[in-house]
Parts: structure tokens; sequence; C-alpha cells
RNA sequence: GGGGGAUUAGCUCAGCUGGAUAGAGCAUCCGCCUUCUAAGCGGAGGGUCACAGGUUCAAAUCCUGUAUCCCCUACCA
């Protein structure tokens, strides 16, 4: 158990033979300055004013009645009624040798759809939030025992296919190979654009390629599978590139809801929720009306017959919740399309597609933003693709490794680059508040100082290098801890807040509080590092000891929460 | 028109259910490498938390209004 939640479960039993109403919580806390000691209780003044009593001096009873023997060193009242609370070294030593909490395993099924990538074009970095933070919700998910299901919802049908598989038809018509003609799948992608507005010929040509495709014609079904397969084959580089934890297993893509779709539009309007509108198939929502009544629309069926991403989405989930039997079932989509996931979860509910208890949740994040504030475009107007982005984060991390000037092999030199400059992408963008929206910035994407993924890993690598110069294995290596110095209490302390952080992105989904969190215990280990010496001459073996188990502890904390955000640590950099 | 989100240091951002003197990084300035990796450490300057009211022991945080910006708002996904 944390050292918070020790304190609030004794605070909490003092205030109730005190009294005190429930709902008067002790409100604990680490302290927001080390002359309040280390946690601070806030909770006397809310619940004096419930009381009518002074504050103070309900503080002082508070802290005569909570136990907090083995715990405290001291404690004392500040201002209006803080109660300050200073720990001993001896009781945070004991938390700290009794390591992490082991995660209790369940069987809570979590579906998370995450990265979802177009296959028409190639992944650019606005792809980048959805991948990488739902991929860490996936292992976070995991290391705390859920069973999590990755869906890849991958856009591989609709209408821009037609257009691709004509064009498709068309190069290999020329004698061309499928793999030359699609190396660079955005050049196709534009070819067969200019090919669609230039050519009306085309243009009806690729109309009625979807049609075909959809009613499942076989010669368009086979040019439509080369494309996909080259498309994901680009997709499942990026991932392996990015470290994220997607395969093949994990891609469920709108064509395989293409059987269900007519199903989904007659059983809605079986039920009466579905009705025609203008020609087409609309579920109108009062849940969602607008100050004047207005129902919010869902349109589940073009006029001419086609369906939508809602109806695509309607399917995905119903089948979510009967086959995959989901308990929770986390989007990690854009904020744009709330409104749709409000129709979606809205309307599943009332066609009785998903139990009321299964919970849906959209954790929605940002757009992508330029440094003028305008939503994100290059110089010429495009986006900057993930793979362009991925190889000039390797290719800077690789010049300054070699600039650091170490003995280093080439092949450590290659591993290095590739775990820096990955894990500098992921964190910058990992360590932003989800919701927001962001600015891309080039520079500051590829920025190995101050709080990014190296200064992290760096961390790490110090540790390692204690270790190894010491002859010493750090994973199976063991020491008692003594607390002396500040440095160690306050690396201490927050080694101890490690699973607090982890329950919390669990539960709301926003991996940036774990960044902050590692951030500041790589920066007070930093800060040990220089003040605590461990190998030098004078150091005594035992305060060498504990400072190495600290460092242990420090080090697998780093390498576990890294691990979660889906960044690589290395032994040398 | 309706709805959602945002506004904190020159720039990019944290700030948990209201808590004590609003914090980081970058940039600027000053120190620190012949002993564990300087991708580092120590320190300095830099703020009317958009604005105006309100709620109270206490407001960046909650409420109301205003301004500015972004997004969504029926047949793209």
């Amino acid at each position: 158990m944390s050292i918070k939640n020790t304190l609030n479960t004794r605070f909490k039993t003092a205030m109730k033979a005190l009294n005190i109403p429930s709902e008067c919580t002790p409100l604990l806390n680490s302290s927001s300055k080390p002359q309040f000691g280390d946690y601070q209780a806030n909770g006397a003044m809310g619940a004096a004013k419930h009381l009518k009593t002074n504050p103070r001096e309900l503080a002082q009873k508070i802290l005569d009645q909570v136990d907090l023997a083995e715990i405290a060193e001291k404690t004392d009242i500040a201002g209006p009624g803080f109660i300050n609370i200073t720990l001993k070294n001896d009781y945070i030593a004991d938390c700290l040798k009794n390591g992490l909490d082991k995660p209790s395993v369940n069987t809570e099924n979590i579906v998370i759809d995450y990265s979802g990538p177009n296959l028409a074009k190639e992944m650019h970095v606005g792809h980048l939030r959805s991948t990488i933070i739902g991929d860490a919700l996936a292992r976070v998910l995991e290391y705390l025992g859920k069973n999590v299901i990755r869906q890849n919802h991958m856009g591989d049908w609709g209408t821009q296919f037609g257009m691709l598989i004509a064009e498709l038809e068309l190069q290999l018509s020329k004698g061309d190979q499928a793999e030359l003609a699609l190396s660079d799948l955005e050049v196709f992608y534009q070819q067969s654009k200019k090919h669609f507005d230039a050519d009306p010929e085309f243009a009806d040509t690729a109309r009625a390629y979807v049609v075909k495709l959809q009613s499942g014609d076989a010669n368009c079904l086979k040019l439509w599978k080369q494309f996909i397969d080259v498309s994901i084959a680009h997709n499942s580089e990026i991932y392996k590139q990015l470290n994220v934890g997607l395969t093949t297993d994990h891609i469920k893509p709108e064509s395989t809801y293409n059987s269900d779709l007519e199903w989904i539009v007659k059983d809605l309007e079986n039920k009466h929720l579905a009705a025609e509108s203008d020609g087409a198939k609309v579920v109108f929502l009062d849940e969602l009306a607008d100050k004047n009544g207005d129902p919010s629309p869902m349109i589940v069926q073009k006029s001419g017959g086609g369906f939508l991403y809602a109806t695509t989405d309607l399917a995905a989930l119903k089948y979510r919740a009967e086959k995959l039997n989901a308990d929770r079932v986390l989007y990690f989509i854009d904020a744009r399309q709330s409104l749709h996931m409000k129709q979606v979860f809205t309307t599943s509910r009332k066609a009785n597609y998903v139990a009321d208890t299964l919970s849906l949740e959209h954790h929605a994040f940002g757009t992508m933003m330029g440094s003028d504030g305008k939503p994100f475009k290059t110089r010429t107007g495009g986006t900057v693709k993930l793979a362009d982005l991925l190889v000039e984060a390797i290719e800077r991390a690789e010049t300054l490794v070699r600039q650091k000037n170490t003995d280093l092999s080439e092949e450590e030199i290659t591993e290095i680059a590739q775990k820096v400059g990955i894990g500098a992408v992921k964190y910058a963008d990992l360590s932003k508040t989800r919701t927001n929206d962001y600015i891309f910035d080039w520079d500051s994407m590829l920025s190995f100082e101050g709080n990014t993924a190296p200064y992290l890993q760096y961390a790490y690598t110090r540790i390692y290098s204690i270790f190894r110069k010491a002859g010493i294995a750090l994973e199976d290596f063991s020491a008692d801890i003594i607390i002396d110095a500040p440095q160690e209490k306050q690396l201490a302390l927050k080694l101890l807040q490690f699973n607090d952080v982890i329950h919390q992105v669990a539960e709301d989904c926003y991996p940036h509080s774990l960044c902050n969190y590692l951030y500041e215990l790589s920066s007070l280990f930093m800060s040990f590092y220089e003040h605590c010496p461990i190998l030098k001459t004078g150091v005594n073996p035992e305060t060498a000891k504990s400072r190495l188990q600290l460092c242990a502890q420090s080090a697998s904390a780093l390498q576990k929460g890294l691990d979660l955000l889906g960044i690589e640590v290395m032994e040398k950099m």
C-alpha cells in the first residue's frame, strides 16, 4: 500500500473516532514544499467548517487521535489548520524494502481502439497521438492484470478505394509491377487523385469500382487486396519502428463489418430508431438535442444506399460487446469526432447492442497545430509523413551519439540512436495533456535536452554504468536502505509513489502524468547522483550498499515506467 | 445560430477532488568535469494565471458574464 493510502486510512479512522462525518475527507497529499514536511492533510479546515468549530483546534484533536506511531517523525499544525507530517526515515526505508505492489490479476476485458490509420495514404504525424497514447494505455492496463484486446480499426473501405483500384489497374495494364507502383503510397495517391480530377472516364470507372468492390467483384477485390497488403506492410513497419505493440493480429478493419451494415440499418428501422429523411436513413437522437429541442441527426445510410462510418462504428461496437465480451471499450480518437462518438454510444445503448454495464469511453485528444496556432500544414500545404519524422529523429540522435565521442561499437550506436530518437518523438507527444490541442514543432519534438525521453534514458544509463563499474549485476542486487541525506529521502519518497501514478493513469487515461512522474523521479535521481557518491573513496560500505539499492530501485522504476510508455532504455548512451 | 475545448513566464507546457510564497523545460545570465557518463548538476532573472464580477477562512482551480482563438454542427472518415 502506498504511503498516501496508509496515511489516508489512518486519518480517516481518527476522524471517524471524532465523529467527523465521512464526507469530510483527510485531503492527504505529498507536501507542496519541503518546509511543510513530507505529507500534508488539509481536511481539518473543511471539517471544522462543517462542524462549525475552530479549525486549528480540530486539527489538534485529529492529531491527538491519529495513530502514526511507527510512521511519523514529527507532526505539526500550520496556518489555518494544515497538518504537516514528517516521516521517519526508517519507515520510508521499510516501505521501500517491500518493493512495488504486485498488481492484482482480474479478468476484466478491455477493448482498446487505437491507431486506426486510413490505408489509402501513408501515416502522417497526425496519426502519432492515437497510436502511442492508445498503446501506452494498453501496456498500463495489461500491467495491472487486465485482459486487454487491441483493435486496430483500419480504414480500408470506402469511396477513395475505387479511385485507387482504378489507378492500380491502369498502371498494371502498362506493365508496371504492383510493388513498384505502390512503393510510395503518397505519390500513388496523388497520381490517382490527379487522374480522378482530370479524366471523367477514369472518374466513372473509379465510382463503378466502389460499387463493384462492395458487392464482392473478384477482380476488384484482388486489386484492392494488393493495395491493402502494401499499405498494411507500410504501417507494420512504422509500428515496429515506433515500438508499438500492434501486430497484424490486432487489425480489424472497416471492411470486416461490411456484411453487417445492411442488417444494422434494418434493425435500427425495426426498432424505430432510424427513419427516412431526405432519402437517407437517419437516427435522430433527442438525448443530444440542442436548446430548441431539435434532435441530433446521425446518418446511417446515404440516399444512394451507401453506408457511412457511423454504421461501421455501430457494427464494430456491437461486435466488441457481443463477441469480445468487453467490460470497457476505450476509443483513442481525435476530439473532433466527439459528437460522432456520442451519437454512436447513445444509439448503441438505445438499440441494446451494448449492456448498461459496459463502459464506453471516448478518450479524445487535441488537434495538431502549426507554429502559428492554426491547424498544422507544411510549407507546401501537406502533412509531415510519420516515416520521415522517425528517420530524421534517428539520424539526429545518431549524430549526437557520435559527438559524445564515446567508444561505442557501430551496433551500439545504431541501437542507441534508434531508442533515443524514437523515445524523444514519443515522449514529446505523450508528455502533453491528451485533451489539449498541441503545437507540432519539429525541433522540440527532436530535442534531446531537458524534459525529454533521453533525459530519463540517461538517468538509467548512469545507474547502469555505476553497476558496471562496481562489477555487480543490477538485476539481482539487494541491500538494506538507510535514509540519511535529503536527496536520498526525496528520491525514496518519489519511488514510493510509482503505483499511485500507474493506477491514476489506468483510470483517467492521461499518460502525461506518468511522464511528469518519471521526469521528477529522474530529476531527483540526478540530484542524488551528484550529491551522494557511491564508488568514490571515503564512502563507508553500508552507505554505498544502501545507495546502490536506491539506484537499483530507481532503475527498475525508470525501466518499467518507460516500458509502459513504450520507450526503451539502454545500458550505455 | 447551437454545442464542445482553450487562454498560466519571451517560447513550449505542468498545476490532481479549491490549500500555504503559481512550477518545469527551452531561451538568457552566472558558477561546476585530472575520482560513479556534463544528453548532467547548482544558482539568477523572467507572472495582474485573458478580462470583469461572484462564492469563502482560502480561487489559476468552482459559478456568471465579456473578449480572443480552435473544433464540431445531414449524406467524407
